[in-house]
DNA sequence: TATTCACCTCTTTTT
DNA sequence: GAGGTGAATA
């Protein structure tokens, strides 16, 4: 279980003190292969960063001859910074520290021609693949609305993932898009790239793992240059990543002796991998001892972090997941005045947002830093109201990970013309300014451009040049094309010998791209003025145009400035790794966390990659954790009704308390219901937890993503043991309105948002139309029967699915479909032939009869 | 070719 | 609610 071998003997290096037994072994156990699962706040980073501090100290390596690979480039950042506190300036000899991209970059640079690139290729960003994806599938004579860009993207990376190439996806794949053209447009989108000396996300590790296979000779150098490797966050890796690794670690055999083991420790957490969804296989941390036999397995289970009431709360939540190694994290620095973790229930998001806010201005004034405070939300669009509450309130806040610097449209652009003069191939950034400022060259001289670029096989800033100068074009697009591309050409001859800062302000200033922001009188225009400053202000760190330009594709982000005192405001995701004084969490809602399209992409896996988040979530609070759910949400611009999260009752009561209603903000005397129904309410009988107040929620007509809020209305019963709420409450959360699911986005009668709670309330109540029961989403994601924990805030009971009162042939009205006959009928499901919409799944709920 | 407006879809998480 | 698209119009 803990450390087998490494001594565990006190003294040692300065660089040693302070480290536990495991976090020691850790570090000491230098060659072989090593897992280290490593809790949440368990000192995992600080075990990596001694861990290399401890090979250079030792002289085992060089810093050129380690691997350190991280998953996201704030963790790459933090960690040579702190190995920079340890060993000093030794860090700035290690190369190969970096993200998975970054490194494969560098790897694929170095031997570009070996896949048919330049050494000088592009890096495309979401942007350029999307446009490009469009192309090709126009090309195809597909219908882009029937089969959309986006989707093949998203299909294309989920199979770079799994580092599958156009040759080797599975049939089935190949034929589910484009009228069973998947394959010839992976293929053709593949060929383009070359073509446009590109490189997309998943190329930069595909491209050096078909290299490292091909090339014997080149994988044996990288053998012998990295003596130890280094992987943080390795439940993150996907299949890709893992060949990739696998390919450098595993060293080939000599002769007849037996490959030596390979130095690579991995320090990984399978209770906080969320990014199954970007093709992360928790598989390869439970394989590890597997791919690498006599690995050492380490576990580091002391939280230096949480307090226990945290710790308790994350633990009971997580312990409801199937799939776990399992690991028990344990503190012993609790004290009598530590806070539970609080649990606050609110009317609508904008409640949530003001009592937040008001929480952080009370915990301001009693002393404590912004920089100690987050609000982790489960998605970005939840950040808005906070932010617009902050604002008002005055309250400094900083988005971490948001909207990007990068992303933004004038910055694109600018990059564009950038790219255009360092890789006269780029059409892709070509075809993005050709006509940005207006130059009077619209689609159909682009076209011609195109079709003229294709026909000779040359890229596009090429074929302009050679049309200038023909009578293919009329006179005035003709001009305005020379104009352009002799600027681009001229600016690509200043290109070696001006100082790239320069360059990039005499570009911006003589392409007109500036003038055209000056001259734009809307509100943004002067913000994107500045940004452009800025934008080239951030080149100045930089040697050279091409390196400004790959730091940029590789790093999104832009580094915070922590000078000053701020809350925090991030998604959950980008939250991991991170810890504060105080987190908020809010939106604990069915729907949005757990997410809807989690549950239903993911099934079972899907809710408890949702719960890992959560735990995530949780476990970034040192002291305090706060978290929030609301009763009405705003979501796609439609007020919809929400029920609390199954997470909440998940929670141990043990650590947990449950708020009252501060009367502070609303002004209601109870949660939920009792402010629609006059009082008459849960809140007056007594029910003071999560649970309850979910089912009163769940009772008073709560759905989410049903898209209709108005007049479908159903009966609230009151009873004062809740059980007939709770019924509603497991139906409500099965309750998706219909389950065909594809015509599921054609919202008919449309809430309007100023109505918005108003209207909530009378769908609330007078109604006549009970809400079905059965076996939904909520039972369904609890097969095999209900998990007893003890301790828990409500008893569990699954409400056994009731036949529907509908009968085969039964004349039926939907809202949304109009008329219809039932067909036929399972449990509360029934299937309606309508008289206009066609067959449809609906829940019995939500027809009539007629 | 540029602009405007009505309409549609889509909103999870990210290197 | 937003952003993107397509058709209609200047």
């Amino acid at each position: 279980m803990a450390a087998r071998g490494g001594p565990v003997a006190q003294g040692g290096p300065h660089y040693l003190a302070g480290l536990n037994a495991e976090q020691r072994a850790a570090v000491e156990t230098t060659e072989g292969p090593v897992l280290v699962l490593a809790g949440a706040g368990t000192g995992k980073t600080r075990v990596l960063t001694t861990r290399i501090a401890h090979i250079l100290s030792l002289g085992l390596a060089f810093p050129s001859q380690i691997l350190a690979v991280t998953f996201t480039n704030k963790a790459a950042r933090e960690m040579r910074q702190r190995i920079g506190l340890l060993v000093g300036e030794q860090v700035e000899g290690m190369p190969w520290l970096g993200t998975f991209h970054s490194i494969g970059v560098k790897i694929l640079r170095r031997h570009a021609e070996l896949v048919g690139l330049k050494s000088n290729f592009t890096i495309l960003d979401t942007d350029d693949q999307l446009r490009l994806v469009k192309q090709l599938i126009q090309a195809e004579n597909l219908d882009d609305k029937r089969w959309p860009a986006r989707t093949f993207a998203q299909m294309m990376d989920g199979w770079k993932n799994k580092g599958l190439t156009p040759d080797t996806i599975p049939e089935g794949d190949a034929r589910a898009f484009g009228n069973g053209k998947g394959r010839e447009l992976f293929r053709a989108y593949q060929d383009r790239l070359l073509q446009l000396n590109a490189a997309d996300f998943g190329d930069l590790l595909l491209h050096p793992i078909r290299i490292f296979r091909e090339n014997s000779d080149v994988l044996a150098d990288y053998h012998r240059r990295f003596r130890y490797i280094l992987v943080d966050e390795y439940q993150d890796t996907n299949v890709a990543q893992y060949l990739w690794l696998r390919l450098l670690a595993q060293r080939p055999k000599t002769g007849d002796a037996p490959s030596p083991p390979p130095n690579v420790c991995c320090v990984g957490d399978d209770d906080q991998s969320i990014y199954g969804w970007r093709g992360a296989e928790v598989d390869n941390i439970l394989r590890f001892e597997k791919d690498f036999p006599g690995a050492t397995v380490i576990r580091l289970e002391r939280n230096y972090r949480s307090t226990a009431h945290i710790l308790g709360a994350a633990a009971h939540l997580i312990a409801h997941n199937e799939d776990r190694l399992g690991k028990t994290l344990f503190t012993d620095t609790s004290s009598p005045e530590d806070e539970r973790v609080a649990v606050n229930a609110g009317w609508d998001s904008e409640e949530e947002a003001r009592a937040v806010g008001e929480e952080i201005e009370q915990l301001q004034r009693r002393g404590h830093k912004l920089n100690d405070m987050a609000i982790l939300v489960r998605a970005s669009f939840q950040m808005r109201e906070f932010e617009d509450r902050f604002v008002t309130l005055g309250l400094n806040y900083r988005v971490v990970g948001g909207p990007r610097f990068y992303e933004r449209q004038e910055i694109r652009d600018a990059m564009a013309y950038l790219r255009c003069v360092c890789q006269p191939a780029d059409d892709l950034a070509f075809e993005r300014i050709v006509n940005v400022p207006k130059r009077g060259l619209g689609d159909a001289t682009v076209r011609q451009i195109h079709d003229h670029a294709r026909g000779n096989g040359t890229p596009m800033i090429a074929a302009a040049l050679e049309m200038v100068e023909t009578e293919e074009l009329k006179p005035k697009p003709r001009n305005a094309l020379r104009s352009l591309v002799f600027n681009l050409r001229r600016w690509s001859e200043l290109l070696p010998t001006t100082r790239h800062t320069d360059l990039a302000e005499m570009i911006l200033e003589e392409s007109g791209y500036t003038e055209m922001w000056q001259n734009d009188r809307s509100a943004e225009a002067p913000g994107r003025l500045e940004n452009l400053k800025e934008l080239v202000r951030s080149m100045e760190e930089y040697e050279s145009l091409p390196g400004f330009l790959e730091h940029v594709a590789l790093v999104m982000d832009t580094e915070q400035n922590a000078e000053s005192d701020a809350v925090s405001l991030m998604t959950l995701h980008s939250a991991k790794g991170l810890e504060f004084e105080t987190v908020f969490l809010p939106g604990w809602e069915e729907g949005l966390f757990p997410h809807q399209r989690a549950l239903d992409e993911g099934g079972r896996s899907g809710l408890e990659e949702e719960r890992r988040l959560a735990y995530v979530g949780i476990t970034r609070g040192k002291k305090r954790v706060k978290i929030w759910f609301v009763s009405n949400r705003r979501i796609h611009g439609l007020w919809q009704s929400t029920i609390p999260s199954r997470f909440l009752d998940e929670l141990p009561e043990a650590h947990v308390e449950v708020m009252e209603a501060n009367t502070s903000y609303g002004g209601y005397g109870g949660y939920g219901a009792s402010r629609w129904d006059g009082g008459a309410s849960f809140a007056s009988g007594g029910y003071r937890t999560p649970g309850a107040r979910r089912a009163a929620a769940a009772a008073s007509g709560g759905s989410y993503g049903d898209g209709w809020g108005g007049g479908r209305t159903r009966e609230i019963s009151y009873e004062e043991d809740g059980v007939k709420a709770k019924a509603d409450r497991y139906a409500q959360a099965a309750g998706l309105g219909d389950f065909s699911s594809s015509e599921n986005s054609g919202f008919a009668g449309r809430m309007t948002p100023d109505r918005g709670p108003a209207l909530g309330r009378q769908a609330a109540r007078g109604s006549n139309q009970p809400p079905s029961r059965g076996a939904g989403l909520y039972s369904s994601a609890r097969q095999g029967g209900p998990r007893e924990i003890a301790g828990e805030l409500i008893a569990k009971s699954v409400v056994p699915p009731e036949e529907s009162r509908y009968a085969v042939g039964t004349r039926v009205f939907h809202q949304k479909f109009g008329p219809g006959t039932v067909a036929s009928v399972e449990g509360n499901k029934l299937t309606v032939d309508f008289d206009k919409a066609g067959q449809k799944r609906v829940l019995d709920g939500f027809v009539t009869p007629i």
